[in-house]
DNA sequence: CCCTGATTCGC
DNA sequence: GCGAATCAGG
């Protein structure tokens, strides 16, 4: 694989994103996270600052590098928010796509609901077996309640709360390897069919 | 251990 | 220019 335009575009734009170099690695294939890391050094956007540091920009200290095309004329963003990366915007990384398809079936149906206040039925709790739940309710007190963007392939990404509200997280424990969950909320997303049918109403 | 980016240096 | 190996760190 060689660094074409418009492979060099998409690290453009998912470094300036905030994607890290192994991610931007597995998009684009064929290369290692180091490739990824030397292209950007060579490509000299190292700092990835560009997009917008609200920071109390320092006066004067080291900040002027051999370039400065900092093009002053910046429309001024909104100085409060500081930079949530990528979260708005759509599909980004493997991991979103994962969670916006339906690698996991059963807590999703909940958390792709737009938002309103009363959530519709949830089905899948009745079919969750007693034992399962009691277990899962264990755990989830023990998760680390990782945000969306820290996400990985080997954490558990069981979503925990109403996503309408900000009580909202994912598991984050270590997931069962090939799995997208860890162990408990493995033994609730993915039940025998047969045990579905008999607890069934 | 999992992960991050930074640097070096033979190719 | 490229990127594996290595370093330094969370």
């Amino acid at each position: 694989m060689s660094w074409t335009d418009e492979r060099v575009e998409t690290l453009k734009k998912m470094w300036s994103e905030g994607q890290s170099a192994s991610q931007i690695a597995k998009e684009l294939g064929g290369v290692t996270r180091n490739a990824v890391i030397g292209k950007v050094h060579r490509l000299g956007l190292s700092n990835r600052a560009a997009a917008a540091a609200p920071e109390k920009a320092e006066p004067a200290a080291k900040a002027a590098p051999p370039k400065r095309e900092e093009a002053p004329a910046e429309p001024a963003p909104k100085p409060a928010a500081p930079a949530p990366r990528a979260a708005a915007t759509a599909p980004v990384n493997p991991t979103m796509a994962q969670v916006v398809n339906n690698v996991t079936p059963l807590p999703l149906r909940k958390s792709i609901v737009p938002a309103g206040q009363p959530l519709p039925p949830q089905p899948s709790a009745n079919e969750i077996s007693p034992e399962a739940l009691a277990s899962v309710r264990e755990v989830e007190k023990s998760s680390k309640k990782i945000s969306l963007m820290e996400l990985t392939e080997r954490t558990c990404k069981w979503p925990i709360g109403d996503p309408a509200t900000d009580e909202f997280w994912f598991c984050g424990l270590p997931s069962t390897p090939g799995k997208p969950y860890c162990e408990a909320h493995v033994g609730v997303a993915f039940q025998p069919m047969s045990a579905r049918r008999d607890r069934r109403r």
